[in-house]
Formats: C-alpha cells, sequence, structure tokens
DNA sequence: TAGGCGTCGATTGTCGACACTTTCAGCTTG
DNA sequence: CAAGCTGAAAGTGTCGACAATCGACGCCTA
C-alpha cells in the first residue's frame, strides 16, 4: 500500500456525516426564520425532504435541542425554541458574563491584525447602515462580537457565544430590522473598540454593559412586539 | 365549561424516554471515573449491557457529545473527553464569568433561607473535612456553587454551570482527592459566603476570583500529574 | 346544543438488518 | 527480527419496519 495517505488533506468531500449536515440545515433554517418558533420540525418530513432516513435527523435534533434550538415534547416530537422576554433577559445576561470577559482579554491580547480586522468589521457595519441594508447588518454586528470572543483565545467561550447568538437570532431572525435606525449600530459599537484600543479593563467592560444593554432592550421590545398579548387563557366574559 | 381538571393531576408517571436514561447512566459513569478520559464508549456494546437497541444509545451519545463529555470521531465512534491543561484554564475562566455574576446576583436576591442553605452547606463541607471524606465533600464543593448559580434565578446560566462542572468532574472524579488538606476548601468558600451576606459587589468579586483561582491550580496541577509527559509525537532518535 | 367517548390516521420510539470502515491478529517478506 | 501485507472480526452509518401513542374527527349522550 501507499505510504499513508498524502498529507495532501485537501477537499474531503462528501462526509458521510449526515447528522452534522442535517443539523446545519435546521440550525440555518431556525436562524433565518423560515422555521418559526413553536413550530413543529416532523422528523418524518425532513428526512423525505432531505431524501435520508429518520435516524440522522433525529440525532441532529437531539443536537440542537441541547443548544436550545429546539425543544423536545416526549411522543410529540420537537418543535422550534419560543422565546419569551425573560429567555432574551436570561440571554443577554449570558452575554455580558461572557463579553467583558472576552473584551477584556482581547484587549491584553490586542494585535495590529486583530485591531485591523475589527476596525474593518466597525466600517462595514457604518457602510451597511448607510445602505440600509438590515438583514446583513445584523450579521455583520455579530461579526463584530463574534471576533472580540474569538481574540480572547477561549475555545469553549466561543462555542458558548455562537450557542446564545444562534438562540438569540430565533427571534431577530424573524424580523432582520433591528434598530430603527441603522446606524445607531455603529454608533453604539465604536466606544467598545474605543475602549478595547485603549486598554483601559474598567471602561471596556463599561461600553460592553452599555452597548449590550441598548440591543437587550430592543430585543425584549421585538420579542414583546411578537407575542402580542401574554394573555393566559382565552376566555370570554360572560 | 368547568373549572377544567379537578387539581388532582399529580404522579406524573416515568415517560418511558430511553435517550434521558443512557444520558444519565454515561454521564454517571463518565463523572465517576468508571469511564476514564479517552475510553471508547461502543455504542452497541453499551446498547447490549443495557438490553436495548443502539438507537437511543446513539441519541444519548449525541447529547453527551454537545455537553463535551464525548468526542465523536467519525466511523471511529465515541470517547471520552480528554481534558489538557488547557481545557481546565477555559473551564475556569467560564465559571469565573458565571459565577461571579451569580454570586454578585445572588447576594442581591439573598432571602433567609437562601442564606440558610448556603451556611448550613458550608457546615457540611466542615464535617466532611473533619471526617476526611474526599469524595463526598466535591460533592458538597459543588452543591455549595450550584447553590449560588441557583440564587441567581437564570436557568440557561445554572445549565451552563452544571455543564462546566460535568467536564471538570472527567478529570476530579478520577481521584475524588483534590485538596492536600480538604479542611482547605471550607476555608477557601468561608470568605465568599461572608461577602455574599455583606453584600458587597467588589468583595463578592474579588473572593470568587480568589477561591476559584486556588481550584484552579489544583485542578491544573491533578491534570498534569495525570498526563505524565506532555509528548507530541512517539519519535524515535534514528 | 355542548360536552364526552371511541375510532382512525399520522407520528414517534425503538428495533433489527445491511453495507462499508476500521481494527487487529497472523502471515509473509526483506 | 522488524516491518508490511492480508484477511477476518468488530463496529459504525444508515435504512426500513413495527408497535405504541398522540391528535383529530365524528358519533353518542345528557
Amino acid at each position: 500500500m501507499r505510504a499513508m495517505s498524502p498529507p495532501v488533506g485537501l477537499p474531503v468531500l462528501a462526509e458521510s456525516d449526515l447528522v452534522r449536515q442535517v443539523a446545519r440545515r435546521l440550525t440555518d433554517a431556525i436562524v433565518q426564520g423560515q422555521l418559526a418558533p413553536g413550530a413543529k420540525v416532523a422528523e418524518a418530513a425532513v428526512a423525505r425532504e432531505l431524501g435520508i432516513s429518520r435516524a440522522p435527523v433525529r440525532e441532529a435534533a437531539r443536537l440542537l435541542e441541547s443548544q436550545g434550538l429546539l425543544k423536545a415534547s416526549p411522543r410529540r416530537g420537537f418543535f422550534v425554541r419560543e422565546l419569551s422576554a425573560q429567555d432574551v433577559d436570561e440571554l443577554y445576561d449570558l452575554r455580558l458574563c461572557v463579553e467583558r470577559h472576552a473584551a477584556v482579554e482581547a484587549a491584553r491580547r490586542l494585535t495590529p491584525a486583530l485591531r485591523a480586522a475589527l476596525r474593518r468589521q466597525l466600517d462595514l457595519m457604518r457602510e451597511l447602515a448607510r445602505r440600509d441594508d438590515p438583514a446583513t447588518i445584523v450579521e455583520a454586528d455579530y461579526q463584530f462580537h463574534r471576533l472580540i470572543c474569538e481574540a480572547a483565545g477561549n475555545a469553549r467561550m466561543l462555542r458558548l457565544f455562537d450557542g446564545l447568538a444562534s438562540e438569540l437570532r430565533i427571534v431577530i431572525g424573524l424580523i432582520g430590522r433591528l434598530y430603527d435606525d441603522p446606524r445607531e449600530i455603529a454608533r453604539t459599537h465604536e466606544p467598545v473598540l474605543a475602549a478595547i484600543e485603549a486598554g483601559h479593563p474598567e471602561r471596556i467592560v463599561a461600553h460592553v454593559d452599555h452597548h449590550l444593554g441598548v440591543a437587550r432592550r430592543e430585543v425584549v421590545r421585538l420579542v414583546r412586539s411578537l407575542t402580542p398579548t401574554p394573555r393566559e387563557t382565552r376566555r370570554q366574559i360572560p
């Protein structure tokens, strides 16, 4: 036989891993709003549509369940997670914990390359804001925050951030337009980057807190607007 | 319509959810050290042993994979996660983020009941330390921290904490004895509780930082002692 | 007419089967 | 004697099937 797989390791095509592919498809469908919160994810239907059997679909659903994107209801199936205002609050509390640390750590490790990447991302947001392209702005916003988390050099923290962002996009993806004035996004990010560049921990924390606080209020408002009346039970007055 | 089903509805009978049960069994086996890091988890063997088919085992393994307890190696199966010193560092960074927030929040919401529970837990640790019962001390330690996270009132944060604790117990469970002097555990927890009772945010953060810093060093030392030589590749000198 | 009950279709939970890979022991070879 | 090759055994990835269960529809009963 040949001398071991030549280290050409290039296009590992067709990973036979259907589970990952299904998980990715479902995730995309959810964060892009094609699958609305509360929607049922019938495994048979998904399997038919993808031309595969139900087993990989079930396993993928389990993955997404433990990521919080789906909710398993025994004997009834999987449903797209519905987020309440409290869920959003919880998610932002976690983001605060994570991003405070990530931003401080990113500042400590700030390299010219990272700094350039962050500034580029901020410019991109400004540009998109000028064009008023709400969907891609949300994406650019996400990438900015992700860069910071990546720079902190903690793989688990990055995965956690990705998970939190995915969950949040369950609701954010529904509309795409988050801020009334898109340019506000760039405005609230600017001081964060400035603080990171200055390398002043307390200031970094303060600005991250402020920025996420603004974002949290926006998303909570969005969620509240999506659940018209928080009525408990439809009850008619006799 | 009537006042709905009379409030009798109580004894929720066990859902026949094999996946949950398998996941729990595997988790227990891992954190209790019956399945050592790096050990292969052969689905066929597990299924045989439990007298069920492979499908539920696979789904349970997926759950544990996304929790970080198992690692999936395509076409080769699932393996118990191996933790490096850097993994431990990452986990403790995350714990720091979470527990700082949780402790401050717990102090803000401190009730007499919670305070009593925490103090009771601390007393328990002291008692166990006197008896020199390393295994249960680790468990009591975990419960103390968990109480604080629970008190913060963020379900996701609690789940995150549980996940982090599980991962850490992959290595901690191996030995059971973490501190050279068990009584040191109670000693390093005491100021944390005192700070929470005092309700002084900065002091809380400082003491949580210190306590987790000590614990981190202990666990890193433990991990280092478990991986005798961090050799990269076994290579013979020609 | 409103509410309860039984039946039917659809879906889930679980199983056994099959093809393809990986692993490993034994044999061959330089 | 070590290293490489060969074949079989074991294990994974995926599939289709079957029983149990859930939800809905329609019928029966006060």
